[in-house]
Order: structure tokens, then sequence, then C-alpha cells
DNA sequence: CGCGACGTTGATTTGCCTCAACGATTGTGG
DNA sequence: CCACAATCGTTGAGGCAAATCAACGTCGCG
């Protein structure tokens, strides 16, 4: 479903008809099921993938074997490792599928010859890396000024219909705190 | 020293001597000395502002007074509260300098010019956010995945010549811990 | 039915905070 | 040039937020 692609790009910057088949040219479409992984961490990320349905969670695992929520993805986002995709260097992530997924992907060599070609998608990618900077600098100042019962308050207001959608250790593992406290949290709110 | 601009911008994408002219154009030359603020909460931030010389700390307040440090920028980093920038809503966070300080500003009105007039500016732009927005994915998951002593670990690794230039209590505060005890930790290293 | 995934709860421990006091250093005005 | 205040780092005692460990209940699903 790459309309909802260009619907995506269409709601940042003006893009050509002409434009629009070559951006869609570049990106193919890949189905992952529950509980399939995207990337694992180790490997490089090749890919930045647009979700066109479904929901994906990105992790890392400390020592002890806990995940770590980087972040939660839903229709309309990208996911991947950036850093990795940037550089080459192995992904510290691992991705994976909660639901049955469909993501539209575009490796590095099209992209790079896609920003330089089409400057209309360096404006799309610009104002969404402006955007999710915005919002991950927000996530930094409720992880080191707040406590867990506000970041969580937060986390609800933020994305209310995501709490349907996941489980509730995720939703703690996000928050950075664990799942046992978490239920001890939402107790107090009853 | 507009020229550290200039070199900052060639630095990720290609200008042409008249888009230069162009760029330095739209910015001004202003000083900000030790102390003092380049923008307080509740005001709206209406400048991006790339720092040629100093530095400076982004912070908020909470009820208790408390400082806690969304970042700490010298040379060659902009700094401005972004979602205020973008959205014209009142800023939520303190930015004063900590040294005397030169900064290169230019406004929202003047940028959204230059962005369109000069494709590479765009591709400059999405550079740096997509730079900012992997050191802060990165922040993010040192919050929630370490405990205070890897975080200052990371911290002086990564920032190895910040650490004689700021207090230690920045440190802290950025870290999000207290000055106590992250003068506990110390003690522990020796 | 039985198993695994998920949420809850209690008891205990620990990482980090708060409050308070005290040196060391720096800066500043008399 | 010295006295004094302000700033910064350190240390101790006590407290609290959140983790850990362990057990148990529930539900969906093969």
């Amino acid at each position: 479903m790459s309309e909802l692609l260009l619907k995506h790009i269409h709601q940042h910057a003006d893009l050509s008809a002409d434009d629009a088949r070559l951006v869609l040219s570049n990106f193919r479409s890949i189905h992952i099921k529950k509980h399939e992984y995207l990337i694992r961490a180790g490997e490089i990320c090749r890919y930045e993938s647009f979700i066109v349905k479904g929901c994906l969670k990105a992790y890392t695992l400390d020592e002890q074997g806990n995940e770590h929520i980087a972040f939660l993805a839903v229709e309309n986002w990208y996911v991947g490792d950036l850093y990795s995709f940037l550089t080459g260097q192995p992904s510290t992530l691992y991705i994976s599928a909660l639901e049955d997924t469909e993501v539209l992907q575009i490796d590095k060599h099209a992209l790079d010859k896609l920003l330089i070609a089409v400057p209309a998608m360096e404006r799309y990618f610009r104002i969404l890396f402006q955007n999710a900077f915005v919002a991950s600098q927000s996530r930094v100042m409720e992880a080191i000024s707040y406590t867990a019962e506000q970041r969580y308050d937060i986390f609800l207001q933020r994305y209310p219909t995501l709490q349907q959608r996941i489980p509730q250790y995720l939703i703690a593992s996000y928050l950075g705190i664990t799942p046992q406290f978490l239920s001890r949290i939402r107790r107090n709110k009853l």
C-alpha cells in the first residue's frame, strides 16, 4: 500500500507525479509476521523501513537479558537502527514485529541517490528528523526529570491508543521501569 | 566569525559562493556574557543560534527549583528551544551562557525562506537533525538502561574535554543525578 | 486439558535522594 | 592586600523510590 507513503510525504513536502514514481520505485514491500525480526543486534542495518501496517518494537538486551525499549513504532513511522544504517556499524538494536506487519524498505545507496535526485525528499526527511529529534529530546527530559508515575501519565496522554495494542510490560520497558513496578503504579490510581 | 559557520556547512553540503553570501546575510552575530540568558522558559524562541565561541547550558526548572540539563552546547552546535522555535509555543527551557559566548542567530522566517532558496541548506539541516536524533536516542537508551556510574563513564568518553570546562554539578544534572551522588561515584573510582 | 504468556502481589534489598554540615577555592569590595 | 561572601565539591546519616526475588492467579491458545 504505497499510497500511504506518498500521502505521508505529501504532508511534509511537494512531490511531482514523476518524482512520486521515482520515489516508489526505490522502495520494496516486505511482510514481517508477528514475533519475527526486522533486524537483530550485531547485524548491519541495510534499510530504513516505513510502516504501512502493523507495529514493531526496537530494543536492546543487557547482560542480564532484560529488554530496554528504544521505541515502539506503528503506521506512518520509520523503523531501523539509524546509527547502523548511516555508519555501516553493527546494530545495537533488535527490531521485531508485535503484529503482522508490512513495511516499505529503502536501502542506503538508493536513499542517497534519491535525496540528491529529488530535493523534496531532503525536505521531507529534514522535517521528519527534526520532529523525531524534538520528540527524543522530550523523552530525555522526562527520563531525567520525572518519576516513573509521571512518565507513565505522559505516555498515556501522548499515545492513548497504543496502550490497547501492546502488553503492559513493554510500556514498562519503554519507561525504564520493571513490569512489577508499573503494576503497582497502576494500582495506586484506582 | 562567520567563517566557522560556513566551514561547518561545507562539511555537510556544497554551497556556492553566492549561496554562502545569502546564507550569511540571514544570520546576525550576538554576544552573551557569562551568566546571561539566551532565552528563558515562557518566552517564545525566535532564533536558532550557531555557537561560534563559548559554551551554554539548556535546562528546565522543576517545582522544587532543581535544574535539569537538556543539553550542553559548545562551538559548532546550534542552541535554541527547537519545539518553541517550530511551533511558536512558549519555551520550556532556560538557556544561559557558561562562558562569554558569541552566536550567529537566524529567525524562523529567514530560515524558512533560506531552506527553500538554497537546497543545500535543506541537506545541511537534514544531516544535522539526523545526527542530533541519533545522539538523542543514545541518551534515551543510556538513561533507561544504565546505572548512574555507567552513564558517567559514557559521558567522560564522549565529551572528554567538556569535563574541564564546566562544573561537576552540571554534569550531574545532565546525567539526571544529584551532585552529591556524582561525588560518591567519583570517590569509588580512586 | 495443560502450557506459556502476562499481570499482580508481598517481602526484601539497593541505588539514589534529601538534609545538613563542613573544607577549599575563587572573587570582590573596602 | 586582606576579609568576607559566594560557589563548588565532599562527606555522613537517614529515607524513599524502584529493583529484585519469589509466588500465585488468570487468560488465551495449541
